[in-house]
DNA sequence: CAGTGGATTTAAAGCGCTTTAACAACGAGT
DNA sequence: ACTCGTTGTTAAAGCGCTTTAAATCCACTG
């Protein structure tokens, strides 16, 4: 095992100069001459120096460090982080993450965070209640992503509108020529309803008699929907809650026979990485993830940097994406 | 915003005591007297105090981390990181997680790993050349996981017996009587060569003729082998390299009206999320997390606190886990 | 040649915690 | 009464870096 890792005074003393001096190089900070500068930065690579991040952290003013929450097992998650990574970094942060796990809970996640000097937290998805989250708020600022909040919370908050995304697949399912839609729901939740929403709204609008067939959020509640929808007349379009859905009431309905588009077009949501598989090649509603994530960065560091002090909460629209499984209505 | 986070000595002198003291108390370190115990626990909740993890680590002689690098898109290694939580906890050890991406490759993941002061690292898969971490194992401890390593690496290895997870799927299926048995490749890895060689070896016991055909790792291989397969004589069932492929290959299969598992057995690997989905049911071989995980953390620990030196490969024997995939053939 | 001002450099004071040697207090033992 | 051993407590020295005020240097000025 290495002897010990060099330390800044060992870099200071290969040169002669003060570790103050070596600090201010290495962080590329002004005041150093262009000739101390060079033989910093050499011997620091020749003896291979990594500044230590507790150490520094310890001393430094401000950590530039941004907490961010997951659940580890959420693709969807997954790809918030991948971009949160990107846009962080040219902010000039840095990112922690803490992870909910079976043995994790949320308050463990965020306090490891926290400890962490975090300047900022950003959380995916919380499942905390209100009111935790203002209190959290009040020591450091604090994002919501992807879940809407009560105004009243005090947290900035950056989602998706959830009612447009329905609202744009009926759109453009009715644009091909469907009339006959239904939407399969995804139970009792704040994001579902905005999804209801927007799919009853579209069809008033258009002036379409809407149905809602009741599910959760998995599989086999599309799995359930198809066999509701196959007892009956059949509808010639199905806007599903999530991509889960979709993939379940896909599956039935293949396996039932029944042509998809041909003669039922289907719509997820989510653009789950499960929706872009080939064999299912889903038309979905994304979130569109790297806006979510830029706008989280944004209001953190907007909060850690300027001077806004009121709480924010961005909507975004998404994007509806079409793919293969949805076509115009079969002729009878 | 909070004024500023309580300190030890803010405890301290709300107790009447000396920092060190609380300290110790605070660490549940020996020495304090029950009375002192309880006064300054008292004090510390009263303040809301929580320990400063930078200052803690720089001042701690260990710091009890392990540095977990991982991609965080990856299913598989979202379930190990969930694990290794659990087991690092139960070892009193705690977990920096350091991800993978698009901008973030593997020496950057490490680094941070390494500059935050971790005592040893648990590699996910990592791609890096076997003389990198061969190097990086000169440093401190580092554990692979899931990835075959030439014995000359030097570093320790948690992986499963690619071999016997085939090995397993094709003796099973034999012993419901099947006997044209396919295996689809997943490509040119070290990984695949180990499944390919588990399932000829146990063809080649049981007196059957292999048949491989080539493919990669994603579900369009599996449609590609389907289409192979049906275009020549089906077998009765088909091994796939992994589950996105056997995924794959059950659309195409069930598309083109072929029965499965009435008239072909399908078997995946990795017993992802997608193979437990309720209509996939996929036949699966497990590759153990639960187990990985443990060894991963025991090497790690061992090296660390007890004398070991030489280094260690760790190779599990995979579970077949039996879904609904799989039946006997049919009779002709 | 003292004086001035800008460019560099550095001494030194932390950051908030851990750790250890030393100290205090107090019965027990002789 | 005096030494010892116990038990509890704390002073003080860091951990490795950042930061700022102050020192140093040097080329010019007048």
């Amino acid at each position: 095992m290495a002897d010990r890792r060099p330390r800044l005074e060992d870099v200071a003393a290969a040169v002669g100069v003060s570790t103050a001096s070596v600090s201010l190089v290495l962080r590329g900070a002004p005041g150093p001459s262009a000739g101390t500068r060079e033989k910093v930065l050499d011997a620091a690579t020749r003896l291979g120096y990594r500044p230590d991040r507790a150490a520094s952290l310890l001393a430094r003013r401000r950590s530039r460090l941004l907490g961010v929450m997951l659940e580890v097992r959420s693709s969807f998650h997954a790809e918030l982080v991948e971009d949160l990574h990107e846009v962080a970094e040219t902010r000039g942060y840095d990112l922690v993450l803490s992870t909910v796990t079976r043995t994790r809970d949320e308050a463990r996640a965020v306090e490891t965070l926290v400890d962490s000097r975090c300047e900022a937290l950003i959380l995916l998805g919380p499942d905390a209640p209100a009111s935790r989250l203002t209190a959290l708020d009040a020591q450091l600022p604090v994002v919501v992503v992807g879940r809407p909040m009560p105004a009243t919370a005090g947290v900035d908050v950056v989602r998706a509108a959830d009612d447009e995304g329905t609202a744009r697949a009926v759109e453009y399912l009715a644009g091909l020529g469907h009339r006959a839609i239904v939407h399969v729901d995804g139970g009792p939740t704040d994001i579902a309803s905005g999804r209801v929403r927007g799919y009853r709204e579209a069809m008033g609008r258009l002036g379409l008699e809407p149905r809602v067939v009741p599910g959760d959020q998995t599989e086999e509640a599309g799995i359930e929907a198809a066999r509701t929808l196959l007892d009956g007349e059949l509808p010639t379009a199905v806007v599903c809650f999530n991509d889960r859905i979709a993939i379940g009431l896909l599956d039935a309905l293949v396996r039932a026979g029944v042509d998809v588009p041909g003669r039922v077009s289907v719509i997820g949501y989510d653009d789950s990485p499960l929706a872009r598989l080939a064999h299912v090649d889903l038309t979905t509603v994304s979130q569109n993830t790297h806006e979510m994530t830029e706008r989280a960065v944004e209001l953190a560091v907007e909060r850690l940097e300027g001077d806004r002090t009121e709480h924010r909460e961005v909507v975004l629209p998404p994007t509806l994406v079409v793919r293969g499984t949805t076509a115009p209505p079969c002729e009878r």
